[in-house]
DNA sequence: TTAAATTAACCGTCCAGACGGTACAGTTAG
DNA sequence: CTAACTGTACCGTCTGGACGGTTAATTTAA
């Protein structure tokens, strides 16, 4: 693992352990054991570092649902596939943290999603599914995100594999 | 609005148009027009402040679903539409930022949604569904607040009305 | 009845410490 | 020689919060 990559999981480790509010570059460079002046080799100040975090979780999602591709199932199939794995323990900890980081910091970041995002639709719209089910699928993964977020309730596993079987029944009934 | 109240919204107010991390209390104070002396007055630290502001959303929370008990409806439903009212513009801004504050400065204020969560999921318990549409209902819902949350993308209020009544169906499938 | 005491609500200033960031002189590995 | 760091010292700003007023209403005491 290379020492940028070292630091872009210190500073989610930091955001999951303390809090985004206590996320200073001096606490990301201990975690990482690196000095502050190598973490700011990396990046040059404390937004890049988030923006750099971000950019770093939104391209392993996607490259989470290019390897789904690989095995010749549908997007829809492929980007159900990348959720349930993303949002299970502990890989959620890096898109969690960047989120936080991101609404946290009310800056441009969240910019960064949405365009992800709007790609995300346009390959959905390209699937033939009906408007009503590619928005409750699509919901649904929103809400296992928030699940795994919030953790507001502790039997999430089960759950999702629940949800994650009737996604499953919902797309089969409509490609069918 | 008494003065407390004028300071929680306030303090959502700078959570959402600046971000969780320029929540200060001197940008609170200025912003509901109070004397940073007069915010400690009322919260005497800047915790407190995120706990009552927490607190203040979730019992508002609570307030919606039972007057939408009041008219006969089952739990299940009202608790939908008090997650449809409740996500809808404007008001999801103080759900929005109190959640976003709480996880940000990572305290147990999500233990408050937690316990909340714990009562809502017996409640949710005693209305007979199946375990599989319970917990598809809930993510749902989930997934609308997430939507809600971070906007990612723009057309969310149409979209929003089309797994409304998707719930909705559901619920109908199952009580009838 | 009225003066004095108490209290609630709020103001505005000050300060120690934290934090982002700079500067720069070394060090190590390839 | 260069890229990738380390380590230290430092600066200016921001921020939480302590603290000592102030004002007006209310209560108590004579």
């Amino acid at each position: 693992m290379s020492k940028r990559e070292q630091i872009l999981n210190a500073a989610s480790q930091v955001i999951a352990t303390k809090g985004a509010n206590q996320l200073t570059l001096d606490a990301v460079a201990a975690e990482a054991g690196v000095s502050k002046g190598g973490l700011l080799y990396h990046f040059p100040n404390k937004d890049e570092l988030i923006k750099g975090l971000n950019i770093h979780v939104i391209t392993c999602f996607r490259n989470m649902i290019e390897a789904e591709l690989e095995s010749g199932i549908p997007y829809s199939q492929a980007y159900l596939q990348a959720t349930i794995k993303t949002s299970a323990d502990p890989d959620f900890l890096l898109v969690n943290s960047s989120l936080i980081a991101a609404v946290s910091n009310n800056s441009d970041f969240l910019n960064l999603w949405a365009e992800e995002y709007e790609r995300f639709h346009q390959a959905w719209e390209q699937e033939g599914l009906s408007k009503e089910k590619s928005v409750v699928l699509r919901t649904l993964c929103d809400g296992l995100w928030f699940s795994s977020m919030f953790q507001l309730y502790p039997v999430a596993n089960v759950d999702q594999q629940i949800v994650f079987d009737y996604m499953m029944k919902l797309l089969r009934e409509e490609l069918s």
